[in-house]
DNA sequence: ACAAGACTTAGAGCTAACTTTAAGTCAATC
DNA sequence: GATTGACTTAAAGTTAGCTCTAAGTCTTGT
């Protein structure tokens, strides 16, 4: 399947401008283009998007995003090495969530005061 | 307690800095200062800002926090309204929470792949 | 074949959140 | 009491990641 930036753009909710921008900036090498120039988007790089969106999703800044393409484009002997970024980033992640689980506490802790304090201030006959 | 910049900087990993930027941008309000003019922070302070931080981590903008900031400087009638806003929050780091779990079985499900393509590369003989 | 509208480019502009600078004031030590 | 170093201010600078503009080219429907 050949996509246009359109189609793309709608599957992903990736605006053409960041479409246009990741290319320029090296994480989506190799768009291939018509002949009057348009590009046109394959499976495979929809694929490489999917894995780009989740990296930038889970905090990976775009300049690292850009070295895991580049290594995956040197083929196979960088396969040991793009597997220890994962495996990195699979540990941020777990940071991630273990944070997100505190601040969630944080904030249902503050809830908990505040709704306290709430009945109590509408039980004084301050509706 | 009062604590100088320099010590809530420590204890808080917020650079000083950042701790006058916020309070220029409305966010720490009403931060004592010493007959010279040096700022002294209190107890309270400190947990306004332990409040800031978490707001912050699960993705709420430095204008919403300064609103909220703003609600609370108005006194018990807001109790309400406060309350939703953490509500909301809550449930915002829900779905950040779901989010993230989706991203690390995508990382965890490429790894797993790059993982096997490994050991069949390393099984050709090529180390 | 031609008008409308999507596409192209390079490069400028924008926003959030810092981060630093410059010029000066204050506090603590020698 | 002088020096050192942390503090003060307003304002400029930085960074990441977009977002848009301008000027021009291509594609598609009538």
């Amino acid at each position: 399947m050949r996509y246009t930036i359109r189609e793309v753009s709608e599957k992903t909710n990736i605006s053409a401008y960041v479409l246009r921008f990741y290319e320029k900036e090296g994480l989506l090498p190799h768009i291939h283009r018509s002949e009057g120039g348009i590009r046109y988007y394959t499976d495979e790089d929809m694929d490489l998007l999917g894995l780009i969106s989740c990296l930038k999703k889970t905090g990976m800044q775009l300049r690292e995003i850009k070295t895991f393409v580049e290594l995956s484009e040197q083929g196979p002997e960088t396969l040991r090495e793009r597997c220890n970024i994962l495996r990195q980033q699979q540990d941020n992640v777990r940071k991630q969530m273990a944070e997100l689980q505190k601040s969630y506490e944080k904030v249902s802790h503050k809830l908990a005061y505040f709704s306290r304090l709430l009945s109590e201030y509408e039980g004084t006959g301050n509706p």
